[in-house]
DNA sequence: TTTTCCGCTTAACATATGTGCAGTAAAGAC
DNA sequence: GTCTTTACTGCACATATGTTAAGCGGAAAA
């Protein structure tokens, strides 16, 4: 788990106390690529971390599978409206490859949560995913498609995005995969 | 302050001597309509309690003025970036009518943010903004504009959406004033 | 009051993206 | 390996939204 470790001390520190403790509430689970993590309807019922692998969140609207997010290990993750409230999740987290997390249960989470470091490290992830969602957003009100998927493949690695079918990555974008196909053929 | 203590309370409880502590922590403050309460540029220094008006957060983006959000009484606001940091801030805000703000400044701030009914109080607040940031987020994706219009207009009441001036509607939906007379004359 | 400016609308035309359909390539099933 | 399905591309046409330009009316400035 060290790999987690190194994660979490990137947003503060953790005590050698407060290690055990972390470490004892998180178990493994390996995916295969193309699994359901968590299905819509279902309730969420751990907080994980991404130590291997690519994550997808989708939501199904009206029969159309959209594309909310990507995760990229290493990174947090739980289905978080689910998972705070225990309630049926609308949204799907399925693997895009090969993929291995380590995760709690709602119940232990809530000893994390009282934990003085936990509360900094999760402070300060929720600030980081806020930032991230409100840039996102400006973008798509101001850029056009073919801008926004020129920063995409900009700001992320090749070895990343062809592992994403374009098909998630124009939903992503907000655009019909056609769409995609002919902005893709307009790039050098 | 009254309505600022009932509007906690929405989030968690507070003791009589947590009270105090916060109570004594803001200070009134009162703004007439179209006044710029942070502009881009400078360090936003407060974190604000509203109590009575209606805000709106904007970016300037090439020369454009883009309305990123509004924010109705009772809420609580800053500029989140520039004020956890004290950094320049990239987006301005302003008030669209007579406002009526409770402010604290970052010092002051430091302590309420010990506390442990202000941290039960923050972590709920930014989980609800970030719950309707992504919820439209991807009404973006999905949505026409004229949809998210008419969605607009169902939600909230015409007494608040009458205070907003068009050209600032049309740039939270991020389309062109023009886009948005059309999309209205197309409405029964 | 008169003048100026700004917000809003309208229209004509331009462009980006959607939609339906077909063909090919790639991936998964057997 | 072959078969079947799915992903991707390309095209023609449809639609939503952008852009430019003009005009109207009310609000602020003189």
């Amino acid at each position: 788990m060290h790999h987690i470790k190194t994660f979490i001390e990137k947003y503060t520190t953790i005590s050698n106390d407060d290690w055990e403790i972390i470490q004892a509430s998180f178990t493994k689970k390996a995916f295969d690529k193309n699994r359901l993590i968590l299905e819509e309807g279902k309730i969420c019922r751990h907080f994980y971390f991404l130590e291997n692998g690519l994550l997808r969140f989708f939501y199904n609207i009206d029969g159309e599978d959209i594309t909310k997010t990507f995760t990229i290990a290493p990174y947090c993750f739980t289905s978080r409206i689910s998972f705070r409230e225990q309630t049926a999740s609308q949204e799907s987290i399925e693997t895009l490859e090969k993929t291995v997390v380590w995760q709690t249960d709602f119940q232990q989470y809530q000893k994390l949560a009282k934990m003085e470091c936990w509360q900094v490290f999760m402070r300060k992830i929720i600030n980081e995913v806020q930032d991230f969602t409100e840039a996102h957003f400006m973008e798509v009100k101001v850029m056009t498609a073919e801008e926004r998927y020129k920063k995409l493949i900009e700001i992320y690695p090749h070895e990343i995005l062809s592992k994403i079918p374009l098909k998630h990555l124009s939903s992503f974008l907000g655009i019909a995969p056609q769409s995609l196909s002919r902005i893709r053929k307009n790039i050098p």
